[in-house]
Parts: C-alpha cells; structure tokens; sequence
RNA sequence: GCGGGAGUAGCUCAGUUGGUAGAGCGUCAGCCUUCCAAGCUGAAUGUCGCCGGUUCGAACCCGGUCUCCCGCUCCA
C-alpha cells in the first residue's frame, strides 16, 4: 500500500469511527477546516492531558495559564507579526511560480552587492598592501554608481513596504527588470498581500470598532501576562508557564488534512531563565520533550530532531521535533530559544517593566525564554495515523485495530454480555455503572462477541470485559486485551487492578 | 495561487453509445448463538458535491463553482 492510500485510509477511518469530521460538512465543507467526533474529541482531551500532567502536574516550578483569544492589537506588533506575518506575493504568469516580492528585490540588491565584493576583491590583489578599501569605494566610479543604485532601490523599496504600496512595489520589480529566476520571464502578476492573521473588530458600531486580530500563537499571552503570573505565584526563576489554546492562521494553502488547519490548537509552554543559561535549558528541554513523545510508544524510528539554520527573527537556536506521518517527516513541535525578544519589545511598545528582580543577587533583568510548543492536532494526527493497522491473522481473516497508546483511548474499556439473556446483560450493566466513575467505559449487547470485539479494535478500546454464565456462580468475567487478543479469567478486584496498572499515569511517564 | 487526480448510501466503489440509481460492508429491528468479522429474515438511507447550459430526456456532454488528495509554492 503506497503512503498516499494509507493516509486516505486514516482520513476516512477518522470520518467512519467518528474522530474526524469536515466543518460544516453539510454546506460542502469549509477549507483546511474541521471539527472532532465524539471519539476524536475524547482521544484530543486526553492527549491534552497526558501533556498537561507531564508538564504543569509533574512540575512544581511549571503553572497554567488560560489566556484569551482576543489580544491587544499592539501584542502583535510587539511580537513582530504585523510585519512577519504580512507577504506581498507575485506570480510569474509563464512559470506559474509565486514569490515573495520583497525577496526578489532583495535578491536582486545582493546581487549588486556581489558585484561590489568582486570590484573590491579584484582591486585588493591589484593593490595588495596599499589597498584603502574606504578611499577605493569612494572614488572607483563603477562601485560609486552601484551604491548609488542600490542606494535609490532601498529608498523606493523601504516606502513601498512601509506604506503598503503594493503598485510601486511592482514598479520597482518592473523597471529593475527583474526576471523569474526559472522562466527568465518578466510577466508577473499583481502584487497581492497575504495577511496570515485574521482580521476582525472590537465594538459593535462600525464607526467607532476597533481592529483586532485572531491570535496567531497562544505564546503572546502567556508573554504578557508574564508579571501577574510570577508575582501571583512567587514563582523564582527558572520556572514555566504552559497553556493550550486555539490558535488561528489564514494560511494561503492549508492541506494534509488536520496537519495544517487554519484553526489549530496549540499546547505550548514558555519557560523563564537567566540570561546566559539558555543553551543548557535548550539541550534539556529538547531531552524532555523527546522523552515525553517516546513514552507513548509509537515506536523511536519515528521521531527526529531537525535543527533549524535559518533561525526566525526571535530565536537564538531552535529545532523541531519531527515525526513520521503518512507523507513523510514533518515538524511535530518545535523548541526555540526565544532569548528576550518578545519580553523587551514588550517592554517597549508597553512602557511597563517586564523585569525580573531576583532579591537574593539584588539584581533585576528580563529573562530569556525557552519555548516548547505542540500543535496538538498534529499529535492527533501522529497518534492515530500511527495506531492504524489493518493485521492478517492466522485464521486468515483480518482486523482492523486501532492500536492507540491506551492512556490515550477514547473508551478505555468496553463492557461486553456474551448473550442479551439469562441475566448477563444485568450484570454487565452493574460492572457499568462501578467503573464509569473511574473510566470512560461502553456497554454493547448486540451482535456476535466476535463482531464486538471487531468494532471496539477499530476504535481502540484497550479492554474488553465479557460476562457469561459462569460470571453469574463465580463473580468472573473475560478480561479481553485488544492488542494480542488474548483472554484471562479474572475477579472483578484482579480486572480492576490490572486495568489501573495499565492506565496510571506513573506507568507510561 | 498553478498543475494533476477525485467527488454516486455512513465507508469502499460499480453504473455500457445520455433513457426514472446499484453492490459489498456497515447501520437498525428481529431470529439463531457459550468467546474473536463475513448464519437467517426484514428495514431504513441518495435532489449522483452545488449552480447553470445543451437535450424530449443528464450521474453521464458543456460552462462555472465548492470541497478533498498529490506535486509546486508558502510556512515563526
């Protein structure tokens, strides 16, 4: 089976056995947009919580936070988004090939610059020791007319994108004679901007609303809201504060099914140090959050890191953790060191401090932050693309299971009367009602025993409890385990244990 | 946004040169059944993605549009 059949496999799985479902379906659909079933939503709250407790639960220096979609619209140009986030993009009509404007200019003025470097290079063997490089870019009448080019360049490129001038941006592309690096063409399209944030307004009159801005990452709240936790909390550093929420991005092309979504949910933590420690807090955040990941086991082959060059505009070192979906290795999470950057700009843009006083040094500083931050359908995704298998068994037949790390499971354990008579389906339902206090638990009576345990593998219900008509003289019932199928003869007290062995917290992290 | 492929029942798909829409699985009701799907009986479910055009007549031909998958592009 190619990788492509697999993964539509896993889509239509996820739309058969009620994980996944398209937005609004009914109205065909809204784009790289979808909601969660009744499995999906159970399966994403727990591996929320499976985050949740290895982050914030097991660390004493780790708090949460819950902070709101709509944000001041000033966070987002603290944080760099306003310009990051805002592409004017152009199209070579003959290559079909789109590219950021301002890049091309750009690429166009390094070019130049090259030329420079090679008339300095060229003059520096000529001159040898006598070389004056300051008196040789003064006076060479070659390199003089070069800056004075890339000079007049800046000045027009510099308006165009402060003002948002999209036609004397391609004015500039066009009297520059930009050509596209694989057709060699200069028939480009208009120059259109791409907003990667959503727009939308504060107050109901239209005169007097305010523009505002769906949350692009959740990390600008935690961010901002730095001081009212570490006050409120007497948090010293290092210490963390993690948070999941949506977050929202108006990408031009989201695909791959929930991998890309222009509605996504984040889980994400910003730990606060000193400045000057970051590289060991990075080493160790990126151990621990690996460790996390192994611990589901879905098997160590499908993890890696990748180290990023280019570095975004906030980060002195950052990598993902990438894993192996159905169309290949893609980025899982990401840890960055985010040094100071979102806490001094705002600082900035604030004018409030954002330091730090450690009382025992008597000193005060704006700490570096080390980020870790999971798109949780992405792990969605990883989970249940990975737990999908279609097995031959002996006999001949096969199965399709859903082999999910059980602590994940949307139904941990189903209850199974081998017949709806004689009294078993009265036991069953006691069983029921004692162990759904503790477990999310399903009841099924219809059907042969072995079609049942057919439709709890597809959904990945760990256990299944059969009662027959030995359960009603000896109070023991059928322990079924999904992934070897194998049965054991267990008291309720021995099936009770047993289960919480295997779905306590302790026993996977 | 460009190029390729696709959209028919919950899922997988068939549907001949244009003539009132099918199968398998699943679902539901019942029967039969003492531990791993495919035993029996019955039932429900579709404006053939949507809109328009051609035609006496469109799932099928034409135009537009929406959605999904793949490649490119983009990606904090």
């Amino acid at each position: 089976m190619t990788s492509e059949e697999k993964f539509k496999k896993v889509i239509s799985h996820a739309k058969e056995y009620g994980f996944v479902f398209q937005s609004s379906e009914i109205y065909d659909g809204l784009s790289a947009v979808y909601d969660y079933g009744q499995n999906g939503t159970e399966l994403k709250n727990n591996i929320k919580n499976y985050w949740w407790k290895a982050i914030v639960q097991l660390n004493e220096n780790i708090v949460g936070l819950d902070s709101s979609i709509l944000m001041h619209p000033t966070v987002w140009k603290a944080s760099g988004h306003i310009d990051a986030f805002n592409d004017p993009l152009i199209d070579n009509k003959d290559s079909k090939k789109r590219y950021r404007a301002d890049i091309l200019i750009e690429d166009y003025i390094s070019k130049i610059e090259t030329k420079i470097q090679k008339e300095i290079f060229k003059a520096e063997k000529k001159f040898g020791n006598q070389f004056d490089r300051d008196q040789f870019l003064n006076t060479n009448s070659r390199v003089i007319q070069y800056q004075s080019k890339i000079k007049s360049i800046h000045s027009d490129f510099s308006k165009a994108l402060e003002n948002e001038d999209l036609i004397s941006l391609k004015k500039i592309i066009e009297d520059l004679e930009i050509a596209c690096p694989i057709s060699g063409s200069k028939n480009w399209t208009e120059i259109k901007q791409f907003n990667l944030m959503f727009g939308t307004k504060l107050g109901a009159s239209s005169e007097s609303a305010m523009d505002l801005y769906l949350r692009p990452e959740t990390a600008q709240g935690i961010f901002v809201n730095f001081l009212n936790v570490q006050k409120t909390s007497r948090l010293k550093i290092p210490f963390g504060i993690a948070q999941i929420g949506k977050a929202f991005r108006n990408e031009i092309v989201a695909r791959q099914f929930i991998f890309r979504m222009r509605e996504f949910e984040q889980m994400e933590m910003q730990f606060f140090i000193k400045p000057g420690t970051q590289k060991d807090w990075y080493n160790k955040w990126k151990e621990d959050r690996m460790k996390w990941h192994l611990s589901l086991g879905l098997g160590q082959e499908n993890y890696r890191f990748h180290d990023h060059e280019k570095l975004a505009h906030y980060a002195d070192a950052a990598c993902d953790i990438e894993f192996n979906f159905p169309f290949g290795f893609k980025e899982l999470e990401g840890i960055h060191s985010r040094t100071d950057f979102d806490l001094s700009n705002h600082e900035k843009f604030s004018s409030k401090k954002l330091k730090y006083f450690d009382s025992q040094k008597n000193e005060s500083f704006i700490p570096y932050v080390l980020e870790t931050s999971i798109g949780v359908d992405r792990m969605f995704l990883a989970v249940f693309s990975n737990s999908l298998c279609n097995e031959k068994l002996e006999n001949g037949s096969s199965r399709i299971v859903l082999k999910l790390p059980a602590i994940l499971a949307p139904c941990k354990v189903a209850i199974l009367p081998l017949l709806k008579k004689d009294g078993l389906p009265e036991i069953a339902k006691n069983l029921l009602e004692k162990l759904k206090t503790e477990y999310s638990v399903s009841y099924d009576e219809k059907d042969a025993i072995g079609r049942r345990y057919r439709r709890q593998d597809a959904l990945g219900t760990p256990y299944c409890i059969t009662i027959d008509h030995q359960s009603k003289e000896d109070s023991t019932y059928t322990l079924r385990e999904r992934d070897s199928m194998s049965q054991e003869r267990l008291s309720e007290d021995e099936i009770l244990k047993k289960i919480e062995s295997k779905l306590s917290i302790k026993s996977w992290m």
